[in-house]
RNA sequence: GCCGAGAUGGCGGAAUAGGUAGACGCAGCGGACUCAAAAUCCGCCGGUGGUGACACCAUGGGGGUUCGAUUCCCCCUCUCGGCACCA
């Protein structure tokens, strides 16, 4: 054996032989239980960082510890490959975007390889590849022809300048990223997926997915955003029309109110500016009996105006309070009253149905712009808890005091005429019918989940598979013209869509009629690809069709854990989770459907099945393959955050520059106060802390740590430096005592090994009834931590507790062994075989307890340990040490002692003893005799196996 | 602005079901070994008072429930993630 440890040698050494021996491939049809451990693709931006580096290696230890465990184990891992980085690096570098993609993805998976990861490479999926997104348009087609996918107007964030539509992303401070011009909204047609469709289903369907965190279902649940409420029309009026016509019908203004109580306190209405209302008053096109039919400069001024500034949420909430009122009235539906029609810039067209019914006295937004407009606020809802009558009634814009959150709970309706006394849910009901009984308004509920906008004019992308036609319409393209393939040579400008300048791409025939045609030159969004891949990594190899029977074998019940960035809580989560709906119901995911195929000339998959995916395939629990949840378990991992640094150049705009080329300088408690460039020594700024992105420079490479210490002391100090769901601020300090850990893991095992093996004390059942106390002790530690990581690993995924626990036992060890070298010409020299077995059995367990997160030191020592078993061939030869129960007994327990809650000693107690006499032994503590000074206790609480905390 | 999460020594973090606050590690200080250095090993290491035993204070801030609160409840501050075209 090597006395010193040489992580470079033993881990190159370990991967050239896993590699050679395929030793983490997976395949169908074992008889042990699966395990699908899945981890989010990355995207191909370079390097990897150290998100990376947290998020594999946490899959790779679930993986590796389930597969001590006995599981058949699939680890893959794919390339997210589409998206913008590509084309920006084209325009930086003058790359072609796939040649670009093509090069991360080399260096990238070298450096995945190099950390040890056991990744079925053989089932690698890369999503800019024609032989995987094909099976997107392939898809995109039928659900075309059903409606799921269609075409309508969309807002995109439009550069004049550039001509270009810009991502949200590319707008800063208003401005166009590259052009610095002033954005504008713009309509245009866009492609939708109509997942709204689908929002009843995903928003119940939460509640099965136990293996999720609370927090990602509520984040999806407020997401979907279901609401009970009330749809209301508002009589359309313009002042001076009334009386003319009295007959005819007026249009009316629909809104959805989840608060039809309040609804005798509406004071005004309020449209988007993007509202067809708005559009006719602005115009003069929205007339009635002979009014109306003039435009109107001013609201046309401020629509313009509302069309400045991004389209992202964001920015659209930040923006101040602003309306113009548009000289239209609404009639109220209850009250008859005459109430104005405003513009404002709060609504939002994207919810209900982009209007709203403003209540001032009971909503915040409302409450803000009323007081700002002067417009009446009147209160008709006491709050709870207070009586009609303290309430007084306001009618008047004066009474606008200052708002307070109170004011928008429910409560009991006052000036509110019949609804008076009512509670919320009374007059939610008298009011809903009123409304159904005038014909102005139902109970209706309302999702603010919207479909989802997938047309993306940019080039690398996912065509889709549609063409113009002149006389057809929009024809999808048939399967055997599929797939539409994207052009790889291409010039990317940033301005326009390159390929709308490329007819080669675009010309075409009509697929029904013959006639030239244009093809869409729109590409899918990205999130497209990422919710399929999962699926796909089951079959990648099949030519014939998008899934076939493995996906019944390996997803049954979903994949069995997943592991990503809290950052996709949810939009990534709830489109795979969509997407796997879309499939079940277009049979994809449905063990009747694989059956019958033909699979024979698609290569691998044409030789017999294994009778486990059959079964998989033909009975789940005595129903037929069907998945509708994707993810089993999901764990989402913290961010790996960082400071940015930045420089503003001659534009004024900002510069990111990497942590790596940045020195700090630090004030005695060790903050940074000001930062200069390490190349220049010139000051660069300092900006926020936040997750690791190319966007903002602040990645750090973790390729120089694997280069100076190796793979297992980097996903030691990941794993040690945080547990998994919690962010972490990136710092390399630390990282020594992962690799001083590991060296003198090293050291003590050889110590061990030069003095001869030993048969494991586990092994020699007769053993065990002859140790001494110092043997029992370090025994019961071992199982202790055995029990301990176990749980760590396999229930709370907790692994910096797990690693502690482990250097722990390694700590007692070493004392032991100390202690040990003293003893030994003494007269319990007897006692020495055992110590020895005690030795071989801590030591072997430490390896195999540390093999999920450092499989290389583990394996090298393991071999050393038991050359006769290490069976180094394969990737995760070992099994996971079992707790031994016996060992855990004991039979004295300490228990703490407390008077009136505070710590005041402890005692020590046989673990069988009853109140009584555990009372009695407080009593007479010494430590209770010096605080109780002949006083008598009010009561003694005692919790067994803890304390006694005796109350005075 | 809205939704979600978090805040514990000089630093990363532990305390799993309301029961010893600070495990484990980093940094620091002291010592051993060494001609010396590195490496390694041993000891100390939240604050205040005390020679000491010990006492008091302390888990972002303020209040509450409880024999007992880092943990539960209410209010506030700050930080991080998401907000539909970054992925």
């Amino acid at each position: 054996m090597q006395e010193k440890y040489q992580p470079a040698e033993i881990e190159h050494a370990l991967q050239k032989r896993w590699e050679e021996t395929g030793a983490a491939r997976a395949t169908e049809g074992s008889s042990k239980p699966k395990y699908y451990c899945l981890s989010m693709f990355p995207y191909p931006s370079g390097k990897l960082h150290m998100g990376h580096v947290r998020n594999y290696t946490i899959g790779d230890a679930l993986a590796r510890f389930h597969r001590m465990r006995g599981y058949n184990v699939l680890q893959p891992m794919g390339w997210d490959a589409f998206g913008m980085p590509a084309e920006n690096a084209a325009m930086q570098n003058n790359i072609p975007p796939a040649q670009w993609t093509y090069a991360n993805i080399a260096y990238m998976k070298q450096q995945l390889n190099r950390l040890g990861f056991a990744i079925d490479w053989q089932r690698e999926v890369t999503t800019c590849k024609p032989d995987y997104y094909r099976w997107e348009q392939w898809l995109f087609t039928r659900l075309f022809a059903k409606g799921l996918v269609y075409k309508r107007l969309g807002t995109v964030n439009w550069d004049p300048v550039d001509q270009t539509v810009l991502a949200n992303e590319q707008v800063i401070d208003g401005r166009g990223w590259r052009s610095g011009a002033l954005v504008e909204k713009r309509e245009i047609p866009m492609y939708y997926m109509n997942i709204t469709a689908y929002a009843e289903e995903l928003v119940n369907d939460l509640d099965t997915l136990q293996g999720w965190p609370e927090a990602v279902k509520l984040m999806q649940k407020n997401w979907i955003g279901k609401s009970l409420g009330c749809e209301v029309c508002f009589p359309i009026v313009l002042k001076g029309s009334e009386g003319f016509a009295e007959s005819a019908e007026p249009p009316v203004l629909k809104v959805f109110t989840t608060r039809p109580d309040t609804l005798m306190g509406a004071t005004y209405v309020a449209i988007a500016a993007e509202h067809p209302l708005a559009t006719q008053l602005a115009a003069g096109t929205f007339s009635q009996n002979g009014l109306g039919n003039t435009p109107n400069p001013a609201l046309q001024a401020f629509i313009d105006e509302c069309k400045q500034g991004s389209v992202a949420e964001i920015d659209m909430a930040k923006l101040e309070k602003k309306g113009i009122a548009t000289g239209a009235f609404v009639r109220h539906p209850l009250s008859g009253e005459q109430l104005p029609i405003w513009i404002a810039n709060y609504v939002l067209m994207g919810y209900g149905t982009g209007a709203v019914m403003a209540v001032p006295a009971h909503d915040a937004r409302d409450f803000e712009f009323a007081t700002q407009y002067a417009l009446p606020i009147r209160q008709v809802i006491a709050p709870a808890g207070e009586s009609a009558q303290d309430a007084a009634p306001t009618d008047s814009s004066s009474a606008a005091g200052a708002w307070s959150e109170r004011a928008a709970e429910p409560g009991v309706c006052i000036n509110s005429g019949v609804y008076d006394g009512l509670s919320f849910q009374d007059a939610f009901e008298a009011i809903a019918r009123d409304l159904s009984a005038r014909d102005l308004g139902a109970r209706r509920t309302q999702f603010r989940l919207r479909d989802w906008g997938i047309s993306r004019q940019r080039y690398w992308g996912c065509p889709i598979p549609i063409i113009h036609c002149a006389r057809c319409g929009d024809v999808p393209v048939p399967d055997e013209s599929l797939p539409v393939m994207l052009p790889e040579e291409v010039q990317v400008t940033g301005a326009g869509s390159p390929l709308a300048k490329m007819p080669s791409f675009y010309e075409c025939y009509c697929p029904r009629c013959g006639k030239p045609a244009r093809r869409e030159t729109d590409t899918l969004d990205t999130f497209v690809e990422s919710s399929w891949y999962f699926l796909r990594y089951c079959c990648p190899d099949n030519t014939q069709d998008m899934l076939d029977e493995r996906v019944a074998y390996w997803c049954a019940g979903g994949v069995d854990q997943y592991i990503g960035g809290i950052e996709h809580a949810i939009l990534h989560l709830l489109y795979a989770r969509f997407w796997t709906r879309l499939m079940r119901d277009f049979g994809l995911l449905d063990g009747s459907a694989f059956e019958p195929k033909k699979l024979d000339g698609a290569g691998k998959w044409a030789q017999p099945k294994p009778d486990a995916v059959r079964q998989a395939t033909i009975l789940q629990d005595g129903q037929p393959f069907s998945l509708s949840e994707p993810f089993a378990n999901l764990l989402t991992q913290g961010m790996v955050i960082a400071p940015t640094y930045f420089r503003l150049n001659s534009e004024g705009k900002k510069q990111w520059i990497n942590p790596a080329d940045v020195s700090l300088k630090l004030d005695e408690r060790g903050r940074p106060i000001s930062a200069v460039g390490k190349e220049d020594g010139l000051p660069v700024a300092i900006g926020d802390t936040e997750k690791m992105s190319k966007s903002k420079n602040n990645g750090v490479d973790p390729q120089a740590l694997i280069d100076q210490y190796g793979a297992d002391t980097a996903r030691l100090f990941i794993m040690f430096a945080s547990p998994p769901d919690q962010s972490l601020e990136w710092s390399d300090a630390g990282v020594e005592g992962a690799f001083r850990f590991l060296k003198r893991l090293w050291r003590l095992v050889f110590e061990h090994v030069s003095l001869g093996l030993a048969v494991p004390l586990s092994d020699t059942p007769q053993a065990l009834d002859n140790l001494s106390a110092d043997l029992k002790n370090l025994r019961r530690q071992l199982h202790q931590t055995i029990a301990k990581v176990s749980d760590d690993y396999a229930r709370r995924k907790q692994f910096n507790t797990a690693i502690a626990a482990v250097m722990e036992l390694l700590n007692a060890y070493s004392k032991f062994s100390e202690a040990q070298s003293g003893a030994n010409d003494s007269a319990d020299s007897a006692l020495l075989p055992l110590r020895r077995a005690l030795q071989q059995e801590v030591l072997e367990a430490i390896v195999l307890m540390l093999a999920p997160i450092t499989p290389h030191i583990s394996a090298a020592l393991y071999a050393e340990l038991r050359p006769s078993r290490a069976q180094l061939e394969t990737a995760i030869p070992l099994n996971f040490p079992k707790v031994d129960e016996q060992a855990l007994v004991q039979d004295e327990v300490e228990l703490i002692l407390q008077i009136n809650g505070k710590l005041r000693g402890s005692l020590l107690l046989p673990a069988n003893a009853e109140r009584s006499l555990i009372e009695a032994a407080a009593l007479a503590s010494e430590a209770a005799q010096r605080h109780l000074a002949g006083q008598t206790p009010k009561k003694i609480v005692v919790v067994p196996g803890r304390l006694v905390n005796i109350v005075l």
